[in-house]
DNA sequence: CCGGATCCGACCCGATACTG
DNA sequence: CAGTATCGGGTCGGATCCGG
């Protein structure tokens, strides 16, 4: 369980490798809804619209494991996760606003 | 066929409806082919590896309707195409350049 | 040279029900 | 509250053959 590959080469890295990351349907609205800061389980459900527990759990899973996100755990008597992103997903918060802001610009016509 | 959706109101704009436009796995890959200029479809083929002819075929036809690429044809003997971005297309440009950086810096490594 | 058409497997994603 | 388990459909993407 403790291991992972690990590869030092920083050189190979291709845009469908990293669309692999964050190129699903939600990571990008999830990490959106974490710029503010730390969140719970039950608040990304509600503020990500449509989405639901499987997919939810799924996709902070997979930015758990490629350190987009980090997991805390509180033993309370109601269970109680939060969670927050890395200084890794953090530098992706100027590129999805821009992106954001280019689909805001051009949605659905593109003839001027 | 000049029948199409006309929908003026620019203000409901998600990411997810963005990533269907630049969320494939090549369309950025292409986009990215066509920054420094106009590409026939030939060069493009090669250029982006690991396409297939298909695949191409496809996502040109998904960015030529999302107005992101040109598509301009020449009526020569053996026949001739050539594929360019549009200003929309090239706006693209820093944020998938942005993306790039982002993977680059950090690639299967997330705990510094 | 450029692309259409078809077949087909793989994976993504949604709904629901259940557990600690 | 925060997940896990299972089922099933729909879409994505790859190979290959065919046509202008």
């Amino acid at each position: 369980m403790g291991e992972k590959k690990i590869k030092k080469n920083k050189e190979r890295c291709t845009l469908q490798e990293i669309l692999t990351i964050i190129g699903g349907k939600w990571s990008m609205s999830i990490i959106y809804a974490l710029f503010p800061g730390k969140r719970r389980f039950s608040e990304l459900e509600r503020m990500v619209t449509g989405i639901n527990t499987r997919m939810l759990v799924k996709e902070l899973k997979n930015m758990e494991a490629n350190g987009i996100v980090v997991r805390k755990v509180f033993a309370t008597v109601p269970p109680t996760v939060e969670y927050m992103l890395t200084d890794k997903g953090k530098k992706l918060e100027p590129i999805i606003d821009q992106l954001y802001q280019w689909g805001v610009e051009y949605v659905g016509d593109g003839v001027t």
